[in-house]
DNA sequence: TGGTAATTGAAAAGGTTTTTCAGTAAGCTC
DNA sequence: GAGCTTACTGAAAAACCTTTTCAATTACCA
């Protein structure tokens, strides 16, 4: 995803595109791994300081409601932020770097079927996250 | 899981067995759906007034290091804990009233080594939680 | 170019989790 | 069992993390 989609969506949802959220966006963008809010705003900070923490908090909280980017949990039991791909995905995590590769064609489709038969429970969405060493770490 | 199971692991580990330890032990077995630190709380003091808030996070700090217990994120970006039953399993969460079922046999195995080829990363575990709506909630 | 309502940063407040500390108790040794 | 040692406990304080408040600012529509 691009900034400009990113920005799009903002603006269509009704809020507005202010440099700080500009900043905060691309930023997010150009980190491949998952950032903390407080992660972030070190990194936001460096480009335009004119971005206040709390601003960050604020933007991710908006990007999070419209389904722009999403939680991840890292292993210190802190949640990062990475700016989610177009349609469902799932995510490979490498437990020593941190770095977050994300996936598709998981097809756990069947799975559900069993399951949904079984406990009775209508299945929406699911999150599938593998855990290892990236071939850097490995 | 049974809670003398965990105890003789809290002891086997080199922990004191205390009463404070078994009555948080003995009120999360007793829960099937995750409990946050606070809810742990609220729900042993009704049992055992003796114990502090400290040493539920102190407890639930050793079981999760022992890997005795188990972290769910909750929607509300809240973490809850529950016993691990033994072995590998996943998790199935209703959305609307925050049950948990454990099921295994999800065999994602060969998603792992189609991924495994693919990206170069070892995969040592995963983490699989589908969410939807649980009977009662339907 | 105004006007208006959302957005901003800073400070304060609100929550959650950890640390500190003096007193207590588990569990080993005899 | 009794004594000893070391870990554990609750309470308060500290440390974090996140949200709310508020006056000033600014995006964006007409």
């Amino acid at each position: 995803m691009r900034s400009d989609e990113i920005i799009r969506r903002l603006r269509r949802s009704g809020y507005k595109v202010t440099p700080q959220r500009v900043s905060i966006i691309k930023t997010l963008l150009g980190s491949r791994e998952a950032l903390t809010p407080a992660a972030l705003f070190q990194k936001v900070r460096l480009v335009d300081p004119t971005v206040g923490e709390v601003t960050v908090y604020r933007t991710l909280n908006i990007l999070s409601e419209l389904g722009l980017v999403c939680v991840v949990s890292t292993a210190e039991n802190v949640n990062g932020y990475i700016v989610r791909p177009g349609g469902h995905h799932d995510h490979l995590i490498c437990s020593e770097c941190g770095k977050v590769v994300d996936f598709r064609n998981c097809n756990v489709s069947e799975l559900e079927k069993r399951l949904a038969s079984e406990t009775g429970f209508v299945i929406k969405e699911h999150r599938l996250d593998l855990y290892g060493l990236c071939p850097q770490c490995a």
